[in-house]
DNA sequence: GATGAATGAGGCTTCATTCAT
DNA sequence: TATGAATGAAGCCTCATTCAT
């Protein structure tokens, strides 16, 4: 039973990933569970003896990004470095996701054009989560002196606003590696909590 | 026949009104020809007398809105006060259109998903232009002193990211005001360029 | 107006015919919104221009028929005859409907199958003023000393369900016509309630 | 071999129970051969080990439920009684199969929705032998002096249909119970028979 | 014997688009 | 100019059926 499970779970993960790629690369509306299946080379009837619906497979889509990400962010925290050290590698998280996942990052921004009232509210949650470790972070920061803003919730939105930007308009083609912009976004955006 | 000429242009602009005011209640794929038409008791057939189609009548909601934009910041890039000023003003009128025309600057950010080939270049473009005014306040301070950044490009794409956001979150039962937003924004963003 | 109007109700009146005719031979489940246009030369999709759903058309379906037939039963009420030519008439028009209008009135006997909640309620409000007709009669006929039955509401669910069942079995080639089983049956139906 | 031919037997028959139940409650199209292998925690495909598909297997049903009433019909033929309470007892056998067993009777009302040609024939058969038993009664009756009818067949059929009926409006709930249906729809049709 | 998985046909519904009037 | 009506493509979803294991 454990095989066969594993193997469902297996399976799953990978019609979520082709869920992701289309989706971000079309949009909810422009993705079509045709498109999704056929990218695994199965066909659409097939989709619905693993999801309920389309909402239900974007909406576990969500979940999976979603939770990796908050995963990341919590080992950062938990790393013993300076407080300036520690935004800046969950700012190069960020960063990263926004870049190579865009893909489901983009899902993030208009849940409530794509869920229902259901399932809105666990993405909304998790959501939250996500952006609670910045907020901790800089929690922290100010209260250990390394950082000082006045409202620091704001300050997180300035923040993760203008990194989700960078997607409108990276190019692995730019004149700019990850790398690059990682470093720069950071300089730039210490300043701001500074 | 000028007197005509101008009846139609009324008529167009009050579609493109209306146009802009559904699709950014629904976006683009859920707002239907239907419902732009009803909003003004017209039939969607009618529609097709003034627009091609339903891209050719979102372009034309793009072109509007935009096109408004770059006028205010065009006026406030020829007043006659100081840099930083200059940029204050700027990062109001961008964050005032991003709450109050949230709707139709929405379309701005996914072009791609919206609009064909042909249609993508000039709204690339009027986004450039748009852009270009918000660079010209940077280097216009950097040259003579008021501001010290190294990217400036990159700078600038921080800047309007972060405020482009706002929508996202921004809620006028919030506990904060557009005034206040305004000010706090430009304070921190500030500190980015300076 | 006046035109346009009425040429909107033939046009339904006409889809709602098919849709009769089909889901008689198909029943409810097994007619396609697809058969029904095409009986009309139409296409599917029309039909929705005239009918919010499936559900819709066969509610509209219902109430045209019973509607139709309630109305003869009313008027056969107030026609000045004995009372036992009034139920012998009253048998006639429906043992008429029950096989002429078969295909409607098949749609009655399982409403719970095959509507919502919402239309539930109206489509039974009909069915039960259609039956009261014939309570009347029995009544006005036990009042008037021409019937006697001891549980008068058994004994019209008798008669209706006698009736009912002869679309079952009846044959436009068998041998006997629908003039001759209109009178049998009401031969052995006042033998129940005299 | 015997043992496993009971066994295949067995999970046959339980399967049309099942099958008998899930039709009743949602009609054939309602009824999905996953609810009804559910009902047995088997999985679908394991339903066509035993039936060739969906139409056979209801088909089967059909035929046990009806078989199972003509034994009890052809017993109480056989019995010592009087013709008159010869027919009451088969009209008291009928209401009960038509409410108790409503789920499989309303399968026989329509058998050419569900059946195919190849099937349709059986299952008529069988309808005719299960009505013969009260044509029989009727003619025993009239020859014997006991029943004075001029078209039996007809009048057989007007029996059935009302009993038919019933299934239409019985609640368990009501005001009377199936003993006294029973009695009162005795008393009636007895009297459309004498 | 049983099942997990896949399939594909078919149904309902939406909607941009067209066109005669 | 405007509209009523029709169209057809496309999307979501269901479900009987199949089959390798």
């Amino acid at each position: 039973m454990k095989l066969s499970e594993k193997k469902l779970y297996k399976k799953k993960q990978a019609i979520i990933l082709s869920a992701v790629k289309i989706v971000n690369q079309k949009g909810y509306q422009g993705a079509t569970m045709e498109e999704i299946a056929a990218e695994l080379l199965m066909t659409k009837g097939s989709l619905y003896y693993y999801f309920k619906n389309k909402e239900d497979l974007i909406f576990q889509c969500h979940e999976m990004v979603l939770g990796q990400a908050i995963g990341e962010l919590q080992d950062c925290f938990n790393e013993d470095i300076s407080n300036e050290q520690r935004l800046r590698k969950m700012i190069a998280i960020h960063i990263r996701y926004a870049i190579e996942e865009k893909e489901t990052f983009n899902m993030i921004i208009k849940p409530d054009q794509t869920f229902s009232k259901n399932q809105l509210s666990p993405i909304l949650k998790k959501r939250n989560e996500y952006a609670s470790w910045f907020d901790q972070v800089i929690q922290k920061g100010i209260a250990e002196g390394d950082f000082s803003i006045q409202e620091p919730k704001i300050a997180r939105m300035l923040l993760l606003g203008s990194m989700n930007w960078i997607q409108q308009w990276y190019s692995p083609d730019g004149d700019k590696t990850i790398e690059e912009l990682q470093a720069l976004y950071a300089d730039y955006l210490l300043k701001v909590v500074k």
